[in-house]
DNA sequence: TAGCCCATGTGGACCGACCACAGGTAGGAT
DNA sequence: ATCCTACCTGTGGTCGGTCCACATGGGCTA
């Protein structure tokens, strides 16, 4: 095994056993080294893979916040597996947007079967899914500003559908779901600024997200998966993003 | 942008660029920092990152296998993303399994789908499925084995699951149940082991995994997605992997 | 002609140094 | 006593160079 990997390893471990928790700060690198008996540069490797995870995130300084500290970012390493994949020709554009029409329905479903029946064994966030549900309603109005680019409303937009993907209430779903938006966001993008008439899609788009919150709202389980499908499907036919 | 960012972008912008192709080697790690104006070290780091997404795996030694290869193992980023998460107490089990059982009664679903209806429209693999269903049947009756163990059984078993993602023909739904195989396995293992009547369950397993194959290779899409389900959901209820 | 051996190119690992940066702190000015 | 400034210190970031292990392949030798 290679020595960044045996680091990587034993810092695997640690998180593990908990020995170091969220929010928390690696040792030094100097001190890595010193401890496990390796060198910096392999210390750093490793790290670097911590990082590019979204298991670690650096900064230089002294202080609290500089350092490896902890965080939990799954969506980071996960984007980054997708996004470059994409790029090098693996993944197909047309199996990510398949993937997140089948994650996204799912979720709909999921968030709509919460809010028609509450689930009385999550007390932590008892409400935590109207919650969400208003915030998705807040940043639909923040969609109807007729001043907004293109590329701002799409933004707006997947922060909308990435809140649906929230109120399922599943971290690895919505960490996927954050994933692949950052892997193919500019597609989507360019592809909804080829379209001629951006205005007509945007306001009709606009009028899905609606009906789609009120399915969801009125716990329609079957209504809000099937509205959703039908939403990204029909978005990506349109913009041609769907492999046709 | 720190050095082994702009390294990282550049190589991933000339894999877009389709300046590399799969199988191909990229130049030498003196000569790509020499290219590029950093330091080896830098270029070592961004490589690290490469070989941790799955994009290019490293041999040393010289010849036309060694340096740094272009390959496409999209499991390879998704799993260690999904394995360094659930080690740090980001990501449950439970929801890696609510995910597993989504993708994977999809993918049922779909491989029915396309058994029953081929899709002419892909020429390059015509009779693809049937190639993979036949596979997992032979699987299937390597797990009729009684002296394997219980790790031997559940490696054949996550093969076997993995045959039926890849039926699906969604490499991005595939690279996850991959990359969520290698995330959980030994979880999965463990929670097998510690079954007293493990005899009935692997019995009922195989029973299952029969009418599951069946209902696909008779393009029954309903039947298939709603057996695989029952399936996933029935085996971690019994090991109590699901959350409960 | 067959076999061996070493030159060569590759990544792997390490060392030591220097830099930029951000906090914290001690000191001085008011 | 208070505030501000300048410096000290610890952090990651970057670099150049060195040496090693390894696998290949071609040239040399028997």
């Amino acid at each position: 095994m290679r020595t960044h990997e045996r680091v990587l390893a034993q810092i695997e471990a640690d998180l593990r056993s908990g020995k170091w928790g969220l929010g928390e700060r690696l040792p030094g690198e100097r001190a890595l080294a010193e401890q496990l008996g390796v060198s910096r540069p392999s210390v750093r490797e490793a790290i670097r893979i911590l990082e590019a995870m979204g298991i670690v995130r650096t900064a230089v300084g002294s202080g609290p916040t500089s350092g490896a500290t902890v965080i939990d970012r799954p969506a980071a390493g996960l984007g980054a597996a997708v996004r470059l994949h994409v790029a090098s020709g693996t993944l197909a554009v047309s199996d990510v947007v398949a993937t997140r029409t089948l994650l996204e329905s799912w979720a709909a479903r999921e968030a709509a079967t919460r809010i028609g029946a509450p689930d009385a064994t999550e007390p932590p966030v008892p409400a935590a899914e109207h919650q969400y549900l208003d915030e998705a309603w807040r940043l639909l109005g923040a969609m109807d500003d007729p001043g907004l680019s293109v590329a701002e409303f799409i933004e707006r937009d997947q922060d909308f559908h990435l809140q649906l993907a929230r109120m399922a209430g599943n971290q690895l779903v919505e960490a996927i779901m954050t994933g692949m938006r950052s892997a193919v966001g500019s597609y989507v993008t360019a592809g909804a600024e080829r379209l001629p008439t951006w205005g007509t899609t945007a306001a009709r788009l606009s009028a899905e997200h609606r009906t789609i919150l009120d399915a969801i709202g009125s716990g329609d389980a079957d209504t809000a998966e099937k509205l959703v499908r039908e939403h990204i499907q029909g978005f990506y036919r349109e913009t041609g993003l769907d492999g046709t």
